[in-house]
RNA sequence: GUGGGUGUAGCUCAGCCGGUAGAGCACUUGGUUGUGGUCCAAGAAGUCGCGGGUUCAAGUCCCGUCACUCACCCCA
């Protein structure tokens, strides 16, 4: 061995790995949301981890820190790839990639994707610079009716509910209310409000009435965008409450319609799992109507670990045809990383393997592998010990990988097989073409 | 991008007012001949993040730098 130079391994910040006993809770997770989106009837798209800069670029000014793809060995002049950016959302990604397909699907398109996407951003608690979304969005031509906004949160209920996880909270608004009101209160800059009042939970009340009045609202506006920021509820007295603040519009009473609609389709949901924040405004983004917005019920500056809403025309940019969808995306990392550093996590199996015959010597080394293939072949996971380590060896190293069985095939010419479970320790003979484990649990 | 904290064995950390490194866990081997998780014994393992400075002497003080981390920003 020559004194190679050792690259000391760090973690790189932003960028979570998990041991095998927790990636394979993580992978159940994973199975679990994409079987909750298919049982809606959503098919599966990936895009490339990549896209052009344009694209991702297209829709206003996003202020997403995009990681840039080039080649180490390019020279200067070679900008092949200088046009090619990592995707920090799968919105976007999605709206080109319905205008490309645009005759190859059937509309409404609904759709589901499980990616990891990457943003440029200082990582911390909860906030990654690589991480997976899991996303459904229907886009459909001209139009997409209203029950979407109201099924999205019905699946995100329905897949979040089967996760364990501490108590959460949907929260919807409509972007149509929020500008409608603010509108008949005769307010400028809209959206200048609704970046304001977004901070709310954060800042609080006078924080946010500080940011209204620099912004040249009088104390009447200011009050009245406060007191609608301070709506919430479920079903029709939302509707109600706002409308006892006494501001009309046109856009005010339709995006109260919308609202109105969803609460009221989604009744039957237990009780307080999705609310009407009046507060939830999604900062810039491309949201035209309703909006969602989870947090966690104890932990709200965690940050949000599902979001989305109603778009206009996201795919506009890309072909000439109106392209409306409405879309949310679940924060699988951000969910998942609290749990393990809590640790809420129940730890899978170290590895996927049933049984592990044991190599009772050199001469019988084809036996094992031959008893290995018979029992792989009747459905279990098996592994051959690599080696013709000593038998204690063997079995410790079942032992810690946390394999449920240990198979000794004969150590002489002719003898029993047995198996020995490894929880109780109990040993006997068993057949190899015949054999089933007593319980038939060993996908724990 | 702005501000604070931290950086010593694989991991978690100790190392007082400067005198050339330690613990626990993990790891390896052994406690004999075909059987793990306990116990016992022994062992291996550290450019003290990196570079420079002060000093007879620096893990320990100073400067720089990088990384990690927390907060702001922003968001899943």
């Amino acid at each position: 061995m020559s004194e190679q130079r050792v690259v000391r391994p760090t973690p790189i910040s932003g960028f979570p790995e998990w041991t095998p006993q927790v990636r394979a809770v993580e992978q159940r997770w994973l199975d679990h949301i994409r079987a909750g989106f298919e049982s809606y009837g959503f098919a599966s798209v990936e895009t490339p981890s990549v896209e052009n800069l344009d694209v991702l670029m297209a829709k206003g000014e996003t202020s997403q820190e995009v990681y840039t793809l080039h080649r180490l060995q390019a020279d200067a002049k070679d900008d092949s790839d200088a046009r090619l950016g990592l995707h920090f959302d799968l919105t976007v990604p999605f709206a080109r990639y319905v205008a490309q397909h645009f005759n190859e699907l059937t509309f409404p398109f609904k759709r589901y994707q499980m990616q990891r996407v990457w943003r440029g951003e200082r990582p911390q608690e909860g906030r990654y610079r690589e991480f997976t979304q899991c996303d459904i969005d229907v886009i459909n031509v001209d139009s997409v009716p209203l029950h979407f906004d109201a099924e999205l949160p019905r699946i995100v209920h329905q897949v979040l509910s089967g996760l364990d996880l501490p108590s959460w909270t949907l929260n919807v608004n409509n972007r149509k209310v929020l500008q409608g009101f603010y509108e008949g209160l005769g307010v400028k800059e809209p959206l200048t409000v609704i970046r304001a009042v977004d901070k709310l939970h954060k800042i609080g009340d006078d924080g946010v009435r500080d940011i209204l009045l620099g912004e040249g609202l009088n104390d009447e506006q200011a009050d009245a965008c406060l007191a609608l920021a301070r709506v919430r509820g479920a079903g029709k007295d939302v509707a109600g409450k706002v409308e006892a603040l006494g501001v009309t519009s046109e856009l005010l009473s339709e995006g109260l319609e919308e609202l109105t609609f969803v609460l009221d389709e989604l009744a039957d949901l237990p009780e307080g799992s999705v609310v009407a924040d009046l507060s939830i405004a999604r900062g810039l983004d491309y949201y035209t109507g309703t909006v969602y917005e989870a947090s966690f019920d104890d932990d709200p500056a965690y940050g949000s670990i599902c979001a989305g809403g109603r778009y206009e025309d996201l795919a506009g940019q890309f072909i000439r045809r109106r392209l409306p969808g409405v879309g949310i995306s679940i924060g699988l990392t951000r969910i998942f990383a609290k749990l393990v550093a809590e640790g809420r996590i129940q730890e899978g199996r170290v590895c996927p393997t049933d049984v592990m015959v044991v190599v009772p010597n050199a001469e019988r080394r084809k036996d094992a592998l031959r008893t290995g293939a018979l029992l792989r072949e009747r459905g279990f996971n098996t592994e051959v010990f690599h080696s013709t380590a000593k038998v204690g060896k063997q079995i410790q190293y079942a032992s810690k990988k946390g394999v449920p069985f240990v198979w000794f095939p004969p150590f002489g010419e002719d003898g029993d097989h047995e198996v020995k479970d490894m929880a109780s320790g109990d040993q006997g003979p068993a057949d190899p073409a015949t054999w089933r484990p007593a319980t038939d649990d060993t996908s724990a």
